[in-house]
DNA sequence: ACAAAAATCATACATATGTTTCAAACGCGC
DNA sequence: GCGCGTTTGAAACATATGTATGATTTTTGT
């Protein structure tokens, strides 16, 4: 079957939301096939049908939408060079909105926090998307932030990327705090704006020095 | 026993060593008692009887150390604050510091990194901690900044302490990150003065606006 | 309508896990 | 040396896990 029923996603799909969500929530090693294919409503032997082993599902949940997300960072960085030498503001405005509004609807925020957490873990599935997905980016913003502040060295380029991903992982990941008891000034209620508004701000001020 | 050896540590602190640098690498929920016990040459048994439960076990690794470090980091703010109005890059100085070199053995890392990653996990244990050991001194480090930058709001100190966190926990945890591959000219080799001046020039700039 | 392919299902398998149990060994004060 | 609390030890328990296996159902192409 390969048309897609309007009402009703295909197991492949359920599973993969659900999945994401559950990585999300509890961590990739926490997560149990079981508790996935339970929730998705898919029986157990699916997910080895569909993706072979747990390592396979995680890596296909991650790609199915870092692409998407990298696509357009790509596409983005790329506009704004066509015109110039872009700021450090566009610079990173074109590398954050991306993974914050490609995504309207709230419940994905989900896979910005499996993403996050996935940065964090030390899995040999990572160090493949690394090499495939990440270096390849990483090199072009760098490039491009070498050009709009050539007064800073690239060690320090490379610093300062480092500390600007690390700002943007932790937001993302770490949303829910930001909402929560000791900040009850910033609500984000599905709205990233301010929070990409602001995170441009501390982090382009940051590679200005 | 409760005299120690000067030898031979006490099975429990080798448990608890191992189990830091284990939890560390792969993971809380990716790393077994057995793996633990059997390189701290100790009785599966044995962490059950120190320590109870596993969820214990991290809690025990992670605050024996981590109240060390708030500890120096509320004493080194309250130093500040005696003689006058500290300014953010002395706040966050006080912030830093005690993280990279309370340690100035370079395998402490390894707990550097564990706080990185637990920060990032959602466990029941994580909860407990935040509560007891995170929120009193955030509150402590959020005031004493908006004193440093009355200009700011509130609300913008909170975004940006989020940011700062963000940035540090990154850099500790991904360290090894750094000393590879795609910045050869960064290394640490043990000495983290230039992480932390880089970190602190970095952050209150952000901070500053 | 029918046969081939794709997908789903219940179930089994092998193993790994945290935790418990209870006996043996050990350390120390007397 | 002895007795007692503390610590270690080996093994068992109950359960959870990822994966594999065939049979069965559903879908698809003709």
């Amino acid at each position: 079957m390969t048309t897609v029923t309007a009402e009703i996603l295909e197991t492949k799909d359920r599973i993969m939301d659900v999945a994401e969500r559950l990585f999300a929530e509890d961590g990739f090693k926490a997560t149990s096939l079981r508790s996935i294919t339970q929730e998705a409503e898919a029986n157990l032997a699916a997910v080895n049908y569909h993706f072979g082993t747990k390592d396979n599902l995680i890596i296909e949940v991650i790609r199915r939408k870092l692409s998407l997300i990298n696509n357009e960072r790509i596409s983005r960085l790329s506009e704004l060079q066509e015109s110039g030498t872009p700021s450090v503001e566009e610079i990173l405005d074109s590398f954050f909105r991306p993974a914050f509004e490609y995504f309207q609807d709230a419940s994905q925020v989900h896979f910005l926090r499996l993403l996050g957490r996935t940065l964090h873990e030390s899995g040999d599935f990572l160090h493949q998307l690394m090499v495939t997905d990440w270096i390849p980016l990483a090199d072009a913003y760098i490039e491009a932030l070498s050009r709009a502040i050539p007064e800073v060295s690239r060690e320090d380029i490379l610093w300062r990327f480092h500390f600007t991903m690390g700002a943007m992982i932790f937001t993302v990941s770490k949303m829910d705090m930001l909402e929560e008891s000791s900040c009850g000034e910033c609500q984000i209620n599905g709205d990233f704006e301010p929070a990409i508004q602001k995170l441009i701000q501390y982090t382009s001020a940051g590679f200005k020095n």
